[in-house]
DNA sequence: CTTTCGTCCTGACTGC
DNA sequence: TGCAGTCAGGACGAAA
């Protein structure tokens, strides 16, 4: 009896952002680095942007010799001179596919490569994307030129970061999600940052001091870190790119705990505060009433 | 110019 | 039990 091959459950909000990108990034580069990709299926026309029809000719023939990662950007150079840009959106990863074994549903760029592997990009909800910057134009490509700095570079500095946030009329929440602020953080460890610098999720960017500011730059370098440290912080069944399942249950602070006991303020007062949901901008913010009072 | 909103997508969940 | 409706979210183009 075959297994099913297109029914994979929960891979619902893995989320990737900077520390699960990372996380992909590095498993994914003794799987392809150094080699040669013989043939390329492409499987669908389109991600969340079109999938290039020119793709298979730009890699056949080529090899990824470095993989690097800027912002959410997984960057491959190409022995091309090319480089390729992958996004993987919400849902996106890479899996080995044995010889034998049938491609997934959601499977819908296969690289073939020359030790006789097949590694497959997954991404049910397809908001992934990948792009062939031609070479020497990647320092020109507008998404990547347009991006903050990055927040484990030692760029990232309390006085970059509050020079960001003073020129902004938004919440904090939605400052640290623009990615021209400081790039990479996504719903969860913002939402994760601002309780560790005990900041409430809707005080305007331009209002936080700049002991509170200083306090915040150490929660994003800390949480970001501390989630690479772990593999990527991960949700239900979120994979590695060797197929491994991913190995931690969420262990966040106050992201998708919503009446939960604070597990902050909890154990030092009697009084459980509980986690509140409450939506910014459309995308949900958690925080503790107590400790971001 | 800046900020907000709608859109893309699928699967899990909710409620009748 | 079935099924329609809702929700989730990164990035970007359009609207405000």
């Amino acid at each position: 009896m075959s297994r099913v091959r297109d029914d994979e459950r929960d891979i619902s909000a893995p989320m990737p952002e900077l520390p699960e990108v990372e996380t992909v990034m590095r498993g994914l580069t003794p799987l392809i680095v150094g080699h040669r990709i013989v043939r390329v299926e492409r499987r669908v026309q389109r991600l969340r942007t079109p999938l290039p029809a020119t793709l298979p000719a730009r890699l056949t023939g080529h090899t990824v010799t470095r993989l690097t990662r800027r912002a959410k950007y997984i960057l491959g150079d190409l022995s091309s001179g090319d480089t390729l840009l992958i996004h993987l959106g919400m849902t996106g990863g890479f899996f080995v596919r044995e010889p034998s074994e049938n491609l997934f549903k959601h499977d819908h760029l296969v690289l073939h490569l020359s030790n006789d592997t097949r590694v497959a990009y997954h991404d049910p909800r397809r908001f992934g994307q990948f792009e062939v910057i031609p070479a020497n134009t990647i320092n020109t490509y507008a998404a990547l030129t347009q991006l903050g700095p990055e927040p484990l570079d030692v760029a990232f500095t309390p006085a970059v970061l509050r020079a960001a946030l003073m020129a902004k009329k938004t919440s904090i929440k939605a400052a640290l999600l623009d990615q021209h602020v400081v790039a990479g953080l996504g719903n969860i460890y913002v939402s994760e940052a601002l309780h560790m610098a005990g900041i409430h999720p809707e005080r305007q960017a331009h209002d936080i001091t700049v002991p509170k500011i200083k306090k915040l730059h150490t929660a994003i370098i800390e949480v970001l870190t501390r989630a690479i440290a772990a593999g990527g912080s991960t949700l239900k069944d979120y994979r590695h790119p060797d197929g491994e399942l991913g190995f931690f249950q969420n262990q966040f602070l106050v992201y998708d705990r919503a009446d939960q006991a604070c597990q902050t303020c909890g154990p030092k007062t009697k009084t459980a505060h509980k986690i509140v949901r409450i939506v910014q901008n459309g995308r949900s913010t958690f925080y503790c009433p107590r400790c971001q009072g």
